[in-house]
RNA sequence: UGGGGAUUCGUCUAGUGGUAGGACGACAGACUCUGGAUCUGUAAGCCGAGGUUCGAAUCCUCGAUCCCCAGCCA
């Protein structure tokens, strides 16, 4: 929340937050007016189909953080009412992926329920350590669904159809063309009945009848032209086996497991707007005791030079484009996470881009901001070579070392300082030196001068080249006073630059991170082939960097940065002891590129 | 051309009849033993046309453009 921008009133403070958004308004002021007894209870309901991406992000922090707001709850929950395409897999990765972006934050609010509960009554997790809990299941609710169904039945509501798939989709019509009354319209409420409990039974064929709900095939609204509520399926479910042949629709299941676990709020994206109608034809036709929950429409992320669709995502994963929904380069929870972004900063980025009803583009820079942001204040200061240029001393003492101290952070003195040896021969980076350089290049050049970071004035005295003309080899010679804090350390030198000490680095892999597509919407216009839009450099592996001694004790997930060049962090899964693999996060702004790519 | 939504700097987002503000990005400068961070400054916007009003991003009318909906997916 931004500060007020109210002036203040006498001695009193500036007032409270005023920046709230239409979802955070609806809430206030149904608590106001004392809807649901003053109670929210909001809930994350992802299909355990794939992974969570950073769009999941953005609904995970809006419905906790309304939670957490009004001090309610927000409840986990599997929407798992298609068993050909759900998984564990996918529900493990998913509880997995939530605890680790609330955790710390919303925690208090997340609502689980006790393992093997049907009911939808909710326990939370962190107040009731040692008892087994899990995420809510749609599933669960497969009996009582069953049961209302069969409600609407009985109150002619709901009819089962025997038109084929085909003959549905003609039956209702188009847009702008009224649909027609299936002929098994007004079967009377006893044979629906039978029909309906020989679909459970398991009498007929995957297809061959649904249930129905009787509304109006004229309607403008196509999704109230009868809409399948039940359809047969003779598939294991991951949650509940081979106990139903006969599943739920989303429509169905959706509202009334709202109702069941008592959500007041139910939040959801655009592309479900003119679904409301019929959530809500759902409840009221039921006629139900309590008072029912509302569903609330919000644009869903969009961000630049990367997808947002499960389906799309996995392709990338089939395809082998990327090596697992964990890859660095997706825009998964776990990707990302693997990347090096912490849930703080994808909570604060979620924060920073609001939410409206507009559906708009992100732009990635703002998730880049929330990182840097992150990691700036928190993340140590090390140095590493990537593409190592050795550098030989020639005025000083082959034997000798020196420990130089650095600082672990400049943003948090706390951080403290450390050791880094120094000795007659280095490594520097390629690109800290040119033997032609471009005007601004305030680097290494032959002749030159340049400092070498927490140490030396260094200054170039030949250069050693290999038969092909590459340049193997830098001859140097340091300026012995301008220790960084001796007595001629002051002199002025325009550029400073990163080293290590060749007898004393640990060599490593980096690997370099790069955005997976090259255009901001590789998914735009009707039917595009997004693979022609992939970044050939999205991953770049360097093998031979050498990077300062105390990276070789680096734990798996840790981050660093490593001086002018990025935030890298040590591989999750690759990271050995003594042996570590490092991810770019992200680089650090780069004025120098920005120069470069001017005109002139 | 049926229905449902949306439209404010390049991007995201405030504003609810009374001086269009913030953030990112861009640009310029200061500072700097990270071309980082930090600081300062600059440019940049109400989709359009009418109307109501002393006064309109905001209210009304008519247009324009974009998104969503014709799964027995969610």
């Amino acid at each position: 929340m931004s500060n007020s921008t109210e002036k203040p009133t006498g001695s009193e403070p500036a007032a409270a937050p005023v920046h709230r958004h239409f979802i955070h308004e609806t809430l206030a002021r149904d608590v106001e007016a004392g809807r649901h007894g003053k109670r929210i209870a909001t809930r994350f309901p992802p299909e355990p189909n794939g992974y969570l991406h950073i769009g999941h992000a953005k609904s995970i922090c809006l419905n906790f953080s309304m939670a957490r707001e009004f001090g309610g709850t927000c409840n986990l929950r599997m929407d798992d009412t298609n068993p050909t395409r759900e998984d564990v897999e996918y529900v493990e990765s998913i509880r997995e992926d939530v605890r680790w972006l609330i955790q710390g934050w919303a925690d208090k609010s997340l609502r689980l329920k006790k393992q093997g509960d049907a009911s939808g009554v909710g326990v939370s997790a962190i107040e009731s350590p040692g008892q087994a809990v899990e995420p809510f299941y749609a599933s669960d609710y497969f009996g009582a669904l069953y049961e209302y169904a069969e409600t609407l039945i009985r109150k002619g509501k709901a009819y089962i159809c025997d038109l084929t798939p085909e003959e549905t989709e003609k039956y209702r019509g188009s847009p702008d063309v009224k649909g027609q009354d299936s002929p098994y319209r007004n079967r009377s409420v006893e044979e629906n009945l039978d029909l309906f409990r020989r679909m459970r039974a398991g009498e007929f064929k995957d297809g061959a009848r649904t249930l129905r709900a009787k509304i109006d095939m004229s309607s403008p609204n196509i999704w109230l032209r009868d809409p399948v509520l039940y359809r047969i399926r003779h598939a294991e479910h991951h949650h509940t086996g081979r106990q139903w042949c006969i599943y739920p629709m989303y429509d169905f299941a959706h509202c009334l497991s709202d109702y069941i676990e008592g959500i007041t709020h139910s939040i959801c994206t655009l592309e479900f707007e003119v679904h409301r109608p019929l959530y809500d034809w759902i409840l009221q036709a039921l006629e139900l005791p309590r008072e029912l929950p509302r569903q609330y429409e919000f644009a869903r992320l969009n961000l630049g030079y990367t997808l947002m669709s499960k389906r799309k995502l996995l392709q990338l994963l089939q395809e082998n484009i990327v090596t697992g929904w964990d890859d660095p380069r997706m825009p998964t929870l776990s990707g990302l996470r693997r990347r090096g972004f912490s849930a703080d900063s994808i909570r604060k980025f979620c924060e920073r881009i609001g939410v409206t009803k507009y559906n708009g583009l992100t732009d990635a820079s703002l998730l880049e901001l929330s990182i840097r942001e992150d990691l700036n204040a928190r993340a140590h200061r090390v140095m590493g070579v990537l593409r190592p240029l050795e550098v030989v001393i020639e005025n000083y003492p082959e034997d000798k070392v020196e420990l130089l101290e650095a600082v672990n952070n400049p943003e948090d003195p706390s951080a403290g300082t450390r050791q880094i040896p120094f000795s007659r021969v280095l490594y520097i980076e390629q690109d800290d030196f040119m033997e032609n350089p471009p005007k601004k290049f305030f680097r290494l050049v032959p002749g030159g001068e340049v400092r070498l970071r927490y140490a030396y004035i260094l200054k170039c005295v030949g250069v050693d080249k290999a038969p092909d003309g590459r340049v193997v080899r830098l001859r140097c010679t340091i300026d012995p006073d301008s220790k960084s804090g001796g007595s001629t350390a002051s002199r002025k030198i325009k550029g400073t630059i990163h080293w290590v000490s060749a007898s004393h680095c640990v060599q490593a892999e980096v690997r370099l991170y790069d955005r997976l597509f090259t255009v901001e919407e590789p998914d735009a216009g009707s039917n595009p082939d997004f693979r022609k839009f992939l970044n050939p450099m999205s991953l770049e592996v360097l093998t031979e960097c050498r990077l300062e001694p105390r990276l070789k004790d680096a734990q798996p997930g840790e981050s660093f940065q490593f001086e002018r060049l990025g935030y890298f962090c040590a591989d999750a899964k690759d990271t050995h002891p003594g042996k570590p693999v490092f991810n770019r996060t992200v680089t650090l702004r780069d004025g120098w590129a920005k120069e470069q790519q001017k005109p002139s």
